[in-house]
DNA sequence: TCAACTGTAACCACGACGACTACAAATGGA
DNA sequence: TCCATTTGTAGTCGTCGTGGTTACAGTTGA
């Protein structure tokens, strides 16, 4: 679930916010990145490895390397930004291996049901916005509600 | 908030859905609770806590006590199981303090208001079912995405 | 050639979670 | 009245996820 103990989406979507906003082509590097984050750049690099793989971002190496986006913002819904960094995990957290009781059983079956319900929710939710959005400051309390 | 590592949610439904299969006014211990569910007696008391100053379930102390419903089944949905257990974590999981720029200041006000939203629409999810549906395993694939 | 980056692995500190122990207080039954 | 049973709660502990940090190999532009 989403057991977001972690901050990986938030810094994700701060990083990528980032790197739209910067216009001409040019690369930005894990430790700039990290200190607008106010976290470390491992940390970032850990963070966008998936987002790369998904091709989302590009990397350079060496001197004068960097990151920058490899679609457009409006392209990158934070849907899929939150699917490659916490697909695997379980929104509402599930409990003990194999009840025996037949009650037991029940209850785990309707809890994964739930959980991947819920899972598909939060995914539409988060379908609905754009990195783009983010960086026009698009996402206030009335324009979320809005298409409820 | 869904920051669901734990599993009080799932503890609290097993056990909720065991108490409303005991049709007589017979009351259950938290230890044959916690053997149902398969975890410790008193991780059992702590998670209804919360649900019994809500007036879900009662409890009774001393010789041949232990819990009870206090509400029929169909009553408690388990959207304010979750706003009980888990209503103040957050689901997408905030980062840093205050960034100084621009853009990190954006970042935090959209993570914060979709944060917003996407609680409100989980516990909309799980305000669709209740204890009397776990009970009857009336949550299936289908049934869960009926309603969307 | 060298300084600046990325890519990773490794280790550590911190915190959440839940098991477990312990003990006070309540209470039904003998 | 006494005792066994059960709740209520505090405290300790082991485990695990998370992210900071260091270290180092590989890449690359100047």
């Amino acid at each position: 679930m989403a057991r977001s103990t972690n901050t990986r989406f938030a810094v994700a979507v701060h990083v990528l916010t980032l790197l739209a906003g910067v216009n001409d082509g040019r690369v930005v590097s894990s430790e700039e990145l990290a200190d607008s984050a106010g976290v470390n750049p491992v940390h970032v690099r850990r963070v966008l490895g998936p987002l790369r793989e998904a091709g989302l971002v590009r990397s350079h190496a060496g001197a004068r390397g960097g990151w920058e986006l490899a679609c457009r913002p409006e392209g990158i819904s934070l849907g899929t930004v939150w699917r490659l960094l916490q697909g695997d995990d379980h929104v509402l957290g599930l409990h003990g291996p194999n009840p025996s009781c037949v009650t037991g059983e029940g209850v785990q079956r309707a809890l994964t049901v739930l959980d991947a319900a819920i899972a598909d929710a939060l995914v539409a939710q988060l379908e609905r916005f754009s990195v783009r959005d983010v960086l026009d400051g698009k996402i206030t309390a009335q324009f979320a509600q809005a298409a409820r």
